[in-house]
DNA sequence: AGATATTGCTCAATTAATGAGTCATTTTTG
DNA sequence: CAAAAATGACTCATTAATTGAGCAATATCT
């Protein structure tokens, strides 16, 4: 049997999936939660949480956010961590970019 | 037409799904990349890509990682950053740890 | 060692995400 | 200013994720 591959993901993201993964069992582990406590703190059913430990890249994003922070891993960098903060310095920051990008006309010499 | 509730995310991570796709909407116009650039190179639909830079938290975490990593958005802490490093190292952490944890047993003095 | 809880895994049914397409609007370029 | 392109938002069919349950194996506690 086996896996078949349903999208083309990177090893890099692979590894760092895992490694979030295992962050998260450790966060478990040092609160001495059980599975299906973690599970139902976060809201979700146990098997998706050990899909989250086991770092599969199908997991919803909001699910593996509310575990990672339950379990104490952070999510972003340090300087980003002020969430509050910085959304709003990045809704002024975004103000001031184009709000639509144009792929540069690639115009060929076409007089020689 | 008040938006259905599908599932109850703290304000905190919806907060941090919110920054993750402002901070990959900045790396995608930095790069000067239309939607349908980033992603037929993430290989996810533009819609998709679209309800990432939204913050919203079905999307999965493979998909919005390869995005984000495509943009140049940092996923960890910078101590945490070199992932195959740190996935031997929290291997080895991990066989360290319990294999298990057990939820104390709250033994009640029913003697008195 | 024995008892009990936890974990890891599978499977079918349900629910939700994703892709593809369309359209109106906004933005950029010449 | 006009034309071309990008964006945002939406629908719908398809595909995939999530749930809930059950079971075997393993780990922990007394």
């Amino acid at each position: 049997m086996v896996k078949t591959v349903s999208r083309p993901y990177s090893q890099y993201n692979l590894d760092a999936l895992e490694l979030l993964g295992q962050l998260v069992r450790e966060g478990r582990l040092s609160k001495s939660w059980t599975t299906t406590d973690l599970a139902a703190r976060a809201g979700i059913s146990r098997a998706l949480l050990q899909r989250i430990e086991r770092g599969e890249p199908g997991c919803s994003i909001g699910a593996v956010f509310e575990v990672a922070t339950l379990c104490g891993v952070p999510l972003f960098d340090q300087d980003q961590r002020q969430l509050t903060t910085h959304l709003a310095a990045h809704r002024e920051k975004m103000a001031l970019l184009p709000k639509a990008v144009r792929a540069k006309v690639q115009r060929v010499k076409d007089d020689f």
